[in-house]
DNA sequence: GTCTATACTGAGATAGAC
DNA sequence: GTCTATCTCAGTATAGAC
C-alpha cells in the first residue's frame, strides 16, 4: 500500500494528542491505521522518531506564519509594543489550533510529557530566536536575565494553556475559543513583561 | 529488614527528582537500594502508588506553611496585595526547595510528565482551594472566567518555573537562587493578574 | 523497495514458597 | 515480610516474502 506512511503519520498525530506519546503503544497504532508493526520501523526507525515526523508535517507552516507575522510587525507603520510582538508568535499556533486541535492539543501533550525541548529545538528554532530578538527590542530596560527568565515564565504559561484549559471552560468551550484564550494570554503576559522588577532584598540571608 | 520501606521511599525519591518517573525502572530503585523487587509491591502496590508516597511524606509541611501564611496574610493589618497572597502560596514550596531540591525538582519533574493534575488533587487541594479564595479577594474586579483563565497561566508558569532554569543559569545558580527565582515570578505574574482585560474585538471574523 | 512474521530484551505486576 | 519465578505487554531488531 502506498500511502501506508502517511496512514501510520494520521493515525500516530490522532492518538499521541488523545492519549500522549507514552501511553500510545506501537501496537495501537498499527491496529487502527490496519499496517504491519514493523512498517513503522521501515519508514521511521522508532517511535521517537516517529513523532518527529509527526510534528515536522504540521510546523512548517506555523513557523512561516511566525516569521511572516513578525517581519510585518517590526517593520510595519504601527508603533512595536510587547502586546504585538506576543501576538505574532501565539497567533499562527492558535490559528492552526483552529483548524486543526489536534495538533496543537498533541503540542501541550509533548509538553506534559517533557518531550517538547527536543521537539523545539528541533522544529521551532529559526522562528522562537526572531521573537526573541524582536521581544527585546521592545523590552531595553530588562537585564539580560531578567529578560530570560520572563521568556521562561511566558513559555511555561503558554505551554500549558496550549495543552488545556481551566476546568469551568467544559461549559464555555466554544468554536473561536483558541483564538480569544490567546488574546487573554497576550494580555496577562504583557503585563507580566511590563512589571516592575523587584529589588532583590533578602539574598544576603541565605 | 525493618526500614526496607524508607530506603524504597529515599531512593525514589532521589531517582525520579533525578531523571523523571517513567524514566526511572522499579529495577533501578531496588539496585540502588538493596532490595527486592517484589518489596516495592509488598509495600505500596504499584509504581503509581510508589510516587504518591513519595510526594505525601514531603507535602504536608509545604501545605502546613501555606496555610498558615495565608491565615496571616489575610488576618495581617499590612494591605492585601496580589503580591502577598502569590508570595504566600509560592514561598513555601521555595523554602522546601533551598534545603531539599530534589523534592521540588520531583514536583518539576512530574508536571513536566503529566502527572501533575492528579498528584495535585490528592495532595495539594485544600491549600490551593484557600489560595484561589483569597486570591479573588484582591481581584475583584476580575470576572470569574478571567480570574480562571489569569490561574491557569499561573500555574503553567509556576511549574515551568519549579522545573527548571533558562539555559543561561547553569552559569549563574548561585545558593538562594530559588527564593530569587520566586520573585522574579512574583513580580511577573502581579503584573499579570493585574493587567488590563483584552477587549475580545475579532470573534465575529471566525 | 515495501511489508510480514517472528523473536528479543526489559518493563510492571503477581502468585506462592519460605 | 521477603524472595523466586513467572506473566503480560512494551519497544526494538531482523530475516525473508513479494
Amino acid at each position: 500500500m502506498i500511502d501506508t506512511r502517511e496512514r501510520i503519520l494520521d493515525t500516530a498525530e490522532a492518538l499521541f494528542g488523545e492519549r500522549g506519546y507514552a501511553a500510545t503503544s506501537l501496537r495501537q497504532i498499527i491496529a487502527e491505521a490496519g499496517v504491519n508493526l514493523a512498517a513503522i520501523h521501515y519508514h521511521f526507525g522508532s517511535k521517537e522518531h516517529l513523532l518527529d515526523e509527526v510534528v515536522l508535517r504540521k510546523a512548517a507552516p506555523v513557523n512561516q506564519e511566525r516569521m511572516a507575522r513578525l517581519e510585518r510587525v517590526e517593520a510595519g507603520g504601527e508603533p512595536l509594543t510587547v502586546e504585538r510582538v506576543l501576538e505574532a508568535f501565539m497567533v499562527p499556533m492558535a490559528e492552526t489550533a483552529e483548524q486543526n486541535p489536534q495538533f496543537v492539543r498533541l503540542m501541550g501533550r509533548m509538553h506534559a510529557e517533557g518531550l517538547m525541548p527536543g521537539i523545539v529545538e528541533r522544529h521551532f528554532q529559526p522562528a522562537i530566536g526572531r521573537f526573541l530578538a524582536v521581544m527585546r527590542k521592545v523590552l531595553p530596560e530588562l537585564s539580560e536575565e531578567e529578560f530570560l527568565w520572563r521568556i521562561h515564565f511566558m513559555i511555561g504559561a503558554m505551554a500549558h494553556t496550549m495543552c488545556g484549559a481551566p476546568d469551568h471552560t467544559r461549559v464555555a468551550g466554544a468554536p473561536g475559543s483558541f483564538r480569544t484564550r490567546i488574546d487573554r494570554l497576550v494580555a496577562f503576559l504583557s503585563g507580566g513583561f511590563r512589571a516592575p522588577v523587584p529589588r532583590r532584598q533578602e539574598i544576603e540571608v541565605e
